[in-house]
DNA sequence: TCTGGGGTCCTAGGACCC
DNA sequence: TCTGGGGTCCTAGGACCC
């Protein structure tokens, strides 16, 4: 059985408008005006529109042609995300600096588990004055910006909260009263209720969350699936106990584009995808990750939207080695028609970079080879480093030495050599099922080792 | 000339394994 | 003589979020 805290200790933290915002900070002539952010271009949509350009009716994912056509004096600005990732940095240092426990959502955006902060109590009051200084400190140290808070019992209310008095707001739900807050609402405050579940409940005949609550869990997992369904269930009664995790780990990595026009010529979109494999590979390796499954995504003309992926036996972020499989996958598609967009990804990602396959290669072998061949089965032998040591692993034993393994799954095994003699060496990765892994198994007593 | 870019999570079917 | 059943991995697509 789900639940909700005693206390409101749950604080969900909004920059107001804020790409637009940070433009009319940096830009006094813009301050009082409409302004958009978002793509320019033919195809642009609205990231973002200033309070004065939603007056005009200018909202967030709108084509960026309609956003003009409603305010066409607004000021259209493509971005400028160094600014905004610097802002965002100094807020998210405010709010780490009242809890530990900060989960950002966004760059515009985080929780903050206030039962981690050094307050004497969790009170209504105590909280509330808590709430407003972080945001007088968030308007002091980016210089203008304003934020709306909201503190509940849980994530789920604490963003609803947030929502309530945007922007430059602060709302505190008092324990007990969540219900009450919740009932009359759309369904579509919860967050997970888009525009598709939104039409599947209505014809159900379920506007309000009250509405939602009387119906049954087989019926809304009937209606919108299981997952969705149970969640909504609970959400409904304002069941909640989701924990704010600090410290998430990254998914997958991409880069995609919209071209302005249709796409046709073939060698022109292998290029683009090479590019897009190479700017995938640099931000891997600028996050000391790797990963074995490269998607390629596809968006024809008609707005059909495709994509291909495929496997590799062990992690890669080598360029070369993402964009030579993303063009395969480009290569079993048919494009005729044109293409729109462009995107290539990396995901099933892990912790440990490749390092040059033949760096140390034994001495007989070739190495000559070209770099960066393409990962097959029997990679045995192929050089790892680790970016983390992870405790816990298993002991192994090698001809020369013992060492732990540092990742197993998926039928790769991936070994780090290490003696007390000598310093970390190479780590090596091994098919689960190679014979050479068998005779390495640790003796059941063996303790792990100190790092 | 409707409809971005970067993500997360879920579903469903098939392969494969025990 | 009709056909296990569960678990994991992989692929493709879709909903959703900011």
């Amino acid at each position: 059985m789900t639940s909700v805290r005693a206390h409101a200790s749950v604080l969900h933290l909004d920059l107001d408008a804020f790409f637009a915002a940070v433009e009319q900070r940096d830009k006094p002539s813009l301050r009082g005006k409409p302004v958009v952010v978002g793509g320019t271009g033919g195809r642009g949509v609205v990231s973002t529109a200033s309070y004065e350009a939603r007056a005009f009716g200018v909202r967030s994912a709108m084509s960026t042609r309609e956003a003009r056509a409603r305010c066409p004096h607004a000021a259209y600005l493509s971005g400028r995300f160094e600014a905004y990732r610097s802002a965002s940095a100094a807020v998210m240092a405010v709010l780490r600096d009242c809890s530990p426990l900060v989960e950002p959502l966004s760059l515009d955006e985080a929780f903050v588990d206030l039962a981690r902060a050094d307050l004497p109590d969790l009170e209504v009051a105590t909280v509330s004055a808590l709430a407003e200084e972080l945001r007088a400190r968030v308007h002091q140290v980016t210089g203008g910006l304003t934020a709306s808070v909201g503190v509940a019992s849980s994530k789920f209310l604490a963003k609803i909260a947030s929502d309530l008095r945007k922007p430059d707001g602060l709302v505190v739900i008092e324990p007990g009263t969540e219900l009450a807050l919740l009932r009359p609402l759309h369904v579509s405050v919860i967050p997970g209720v888009g525009p598709a579940t939104v039409e599947r409940l209505k014809r159900a005949g379920v506007h309000t969350v009250e509405e939602l609550e009387r119906v049954s869990q087989e019926e809304l997992v009937r209606l919108v699936g299981k997952a969705q369904g149970q969640g909504l269930f609970q959400l409904a009664r304002a069941e909640d106990d989701r924990p704010v995790v600090a410290d998430r780990e990254t998914k997958s990595v991409s880069v995609e584009g919209t071209y302005e026009h249709d796409l046709t010529d073939r060698p022109q979109m292998g290029a683009i995808v090479t590019r897009q494999a190479g700017e995938v590979a640099k931000r891997l390796r600028a996050s000391g990750l790797s990963g074995r499954t490269i998607t390629l995504k596809v968006r024809l003309y008609d707005f059909t939207t495709l994509s291909r992926s495929s496997t590799l036996p062990a992690p890669t972020d080598e360029p070369a080695t993402i964009a030579r499989l993303a063009r395969t996958l480009l290569e079993d598609l048919d494009t005729s028609g044109g293409v729109r967009l462009l995107g290539v990804g990396v995901s099933g990602l892990a912790d440990w970079i490749q390092e040059d396959l033949f760096a140390t290669t034994e001495p007989g072998e070739d190495a000559t080879a070209e770099a960066a061949p393409e990962a097959e089965p029997d990679q045995a032998g192929a050089r790892w480093r680790s970016a983390t040591w992870a405790p816990g692993m298993d002991i192994v034993h090698a001809g020369h030495g013992r060492g732990w393994v540092w990742g197993s799954g998926r039928g790769v095994v991936t070994v780090r050599f290490e003696t007390a003699e000598t310093p970390p060496g190479p780590v090596r990765s091994f098919r689960a099922d190679d014979p050479d892994l068998e005779r390495w198994r640790p003796p059941s007593e063996e303790q792990p080792a100190e790092q």
